[in-house]
RNA sequence: UCCUCGGUAGCUCAAUCGGCAGAGCGGGUGGCUGUUAACCACUAGGUUGUAGGUUCGAGUCCUACCCGAGGAGCCA
């Protein structure tokens, strides 16, 4: 029996017979020599036929193969500096498993429309492969990252009794006799296992039903939120630099082939050193007038406001009390300038937008009750919110980091559809 | 939701002033002993998004609708 392997272990074969189990990529033929791209989920290999005479057998079952195609070889894997990898397979054997008919995404350019509708095929191409390539080895650092710093995994629920900063932007739907949506945060459910477990992080899906159509932006998302008791702002500035600098060393380490494939140039990203660079919004409203853009104090930021600052810095930038009005409820006002709240916002460098939105809570219940109240808030929805500063309450602070944008931006791709193995956007659900 | 642009072969696009519906890729047939989105030759492939209208004549002009792309607001 000859040892089925996949393509990313290629290079420990050398000179061995091995089998390879995929999918044929692309062929090509010159005379009596043909060419295989086949591919295996794991990267593409070179599989070589040579026939003495043109009516052997291996060259019939070539004529027959169609991009697609699923199909087994078996060979000696050769060293080969003209096959692409660099290794190649020297076809003795091949077993065809089914012959695709008429596959649609063919080897020249299409519409991202096209691409979108068949997004269940559009995902054997090479550079979607090397990006969710990148997304696995992303949410692994991530979950490394808080697993060996103590944190607790908390799952909190996806259907919810009630809004968790607004009721505008939720998606309803029924739960027996009465309304649940589906939730667009796990913060305020980690506020509560922060109390009971002193650092926790949720890693969940969630879902904004904004009539939103931008390169940066999906229904459905994929976002990791910390929350820790005892902690100030400054604290969640540090993890949040030290996490995100682990995450771009962990990818740069384990995915340099993929990012070679998406030609991103790493060099942006390697320079980023911590700590980051931090304004206070009124500084921040002050570089960006200065540079010409029309914001006014009290006004949050638009994607322009974003780029510019960003652009400003050579790294993610941190940006720290905003005024009151333009944030969420729960965060806890500067004690030195109240209009102000302890929010923090990071911004990734090369025009990305935010990736981390959090800051500190508020934990005084007088103050909660008084916002709860102020935001027209229905008061029985939040009783047990209202509960954890009655019993024992802590200043804490925890942020959310969105997976879809970080890894836009750790590929330099240009729209976020493209980041998720099947997107939701505005109106469009299928596949 | 608003603004801008677009819809022609399976796919990506062209078609001058309103005057014969075209090419590349993909499919089919044949050729080539190292191809790199291989190449070369031949070949099949069309209700021009839908419904009206103007005109001797509409892919092209007008009206409405449908669908898509880019951007804005909002946000991660």
């Amino acid at each position: 029996m000859t040892k089925w392997i996949y393509i990313e272990d290629i290079a420990s074969y050398e000179d061995q017979d091995v089998e390879i189990r995929g999918w044929l990529y692309n062929k090509r033929s010159c005379g009596k020599i043909r060419f295989l791209l086949v591919r295996d989920g794991t990267g593409i290999i070179q599989a070589t036929l040579f026939t003495p005479e043109k009516e052997g057998l291996l060259f019939q079952k070539y004529d027959q193969l169609t991009q697609e195609s699923s199909l087994i070889v078996r060979g000696k894997v050769k060293k080969d500096n003209r096959a692409p990898g660099g290794y190649e397979l020297e076809v003795q054997n091949l077993d065809i498993i089914q012959i695709a008919q008429d596959y649609p995404i063919t080897p020249k350019e299409h519409s991202t429309s096209f691409l979108m509708e068949h997004r269940h095929l559009w995902l054997r191409s090479q550079k979607q492969n090397a990006i969710l390539q990148i997304r696995a080895t992303l949410i692994n650092a991530i979950r490394n990252f808080f697993d060996d710093r103590g944190f607790r995994l908390m799952d909190t629920p996806i259907l919810t009794p009630s809004a968790c900063e607004g009721t505008t932007t939720l998606f309803e739907t029924q739960y027996f006799d009465q309304k649940a949506y589906l939730s667009q945060s796990g913060q305020l459910y980690n506020e509560a296992t922060a109390m009971a477990f002193g650092k926790v992080y949720c890693f969940g899906p969630t879902f904004r039903a904004e009539r939103s159509k931008t390169r940066r932006h999906l229904i459905e998302f994929w976002m990791v939120e910390p929350e820790i008791a005892y902690a100030v702002l400054e604290d969640i500035i540090e993890l949040s630099e030290d996490l995100l600098l682990f995450i771009i060393e962990r990818v740069l380490e384990k995915r340099k082939n993929e990012l070679d494939i998406l030609e991103r140039d790493t060099a942006p990203l390697e320079k980023i050193r911590k700590p980051f660079p931090r304004v206070k919004y009124d500084e921040a409203v002050k570089r960006i007038k200065e540079k010409g853009l029309d914001i006014k104090w009290g006004e949050d930021f638009g994607a322009p406001h974003e780029t510019c600052l960003s652009d400003i810095f050579d790294s993610p930038v941190c940006v720290t009390h905003f005024p009151a009005k333009i944030k969420a409820f729960y965060m806890q006002p500067d004690e030195k300038k109240p209009e102000v709240v302890l929010g923090l916002d990071v911004l990734a460098s090369e025009g990305y937008g935010e990736l981390i939105g959090g800051g500190q809570r508020i934990h005084d219940p007088n103050l909660i009750q008084q916002k709860i109240k102020e935001h027209n808030l229905p008061r029985e929805a939040y009783e047990w919110y209202i509960d954890l500063r009655k019993y024992g309450s802590v200043p804490h602070s925890g942020f959310g980091l969105g997976i879809e944008r970080t890894l836009a931006w750790l590929c330099k791709i240009s729209h976020i559809r493209q980041t998720i193995p099947f997107p939701r956007l505005l109106y469009k659900i299928y596949p």
